[in-house]
DNA sequence: GATGTTGAGTTGCATTATGCAACATGGCGA
DNA sequence: TCGCCATGTTGCATAATGCAACTCAACATC
């Protein structure tokens, strides 16, 4: 692998990741308008966290926590999202999806989960597996990002 | 597959799509601010593809033709993109990265790259292909999607 | 207990990304 | 020739995002 620069499975890996990225955001906005793909991400974090910090959305995203604040901000407002001091560290609140907001993420799985599953029509249960598996390595990789300062 | 709803692995599918179309492109924003990603994206399409129009782009990233049409012309402002006729339908112009723009796009390539190819590191080089193919089956199967009209 | 330091969020301000709908125009077919 | 249609463009509005300055509560030290 350290053919150094120009190994071309690697950057038609990195064409078909900024394609799947403008690809999938567009398309989920169109799939369920009444949540958008940003709030969705939101939800469906904390919901599988059972309670995540904002700034675990911050590292999550590689996002500025300015943005966070704010979408979480009105996810709060639209009261589908409860914030909840954290009991180790009063500095922190926890946030969770609210019964509504479990609602609208649940409704929005459902239409995600038939969209990429009819995507994967005809592909082995072993691919699909395979994808999800390798996506969830590149990911974590990911996460393990030099923190600027 | 027909487990008609609430398969968990096509959902986890979701989650790592979900994630990774937002931190991939926040982290290609923070690589090349040269070259937004959107800008990255365009430009590496027309040269891949040896001239785009720019319906093509519309159709490639399931977005507005207005968009398109918009970051275009900033491009072509910005001197990236030089626009050319079609030989056979007058009424499309093909899109071509100009040399300023391949020059940009060579030295967003060479980050992503590298980018990548640390965030595989470790990976075979079997896992590496194996993503990359099925993404490309992934995305080339979002691209037959049901045209609203 | 007072005080300075630090972590976690917020907010003002600016820019970019994107959608929708109306509009412009140059080809093409009847 | 005429009207229709495919390609784009533009006005208008909203969402997403970054940066930097600021608030506030919790901690640590003295």
């Amino acid at each position: 692998m350290q053919v150094a620069d120009g190994d071309p499975e690697i950057l038609g890996l990195v064409r078909e990741l900024v394609t799947l990225s403008r690809r999938f955001r567009a398309n989920a906005e169109r799939l369920h308008p009444d949540l958008s793909f940003v709030d969705y991400s939101l939800l469906s974090e904390m919901a599988e966290r059972n309670g995540a910090r904002a700034a675990d959305l911050v590292g999550l995203y590689g996002i500025n926590k300015s943005t966070i604040s704010r979408q979480v901000a009105a996810l709060h407002r639209a009261g589908l999202v409860v914030r909840a001091a954290a009991p180790d560290n009063r500095r922190v609140q926890l946030l969770h999806p609210s019964d509504r907001g479990r609602e609208l993420l649940a409704r929005a799985d459902a239409l995600m989960h038939r969209e990429v599953d009819t995507r994967t029509d005809g592909w082995s249960p072993d691919e699909v597996r395979t994808l999800r598996s390798l996506l969830a390595r590149y990911n974590t990789a990911s996460s393990a990002l030099p923190e600027e300062s």
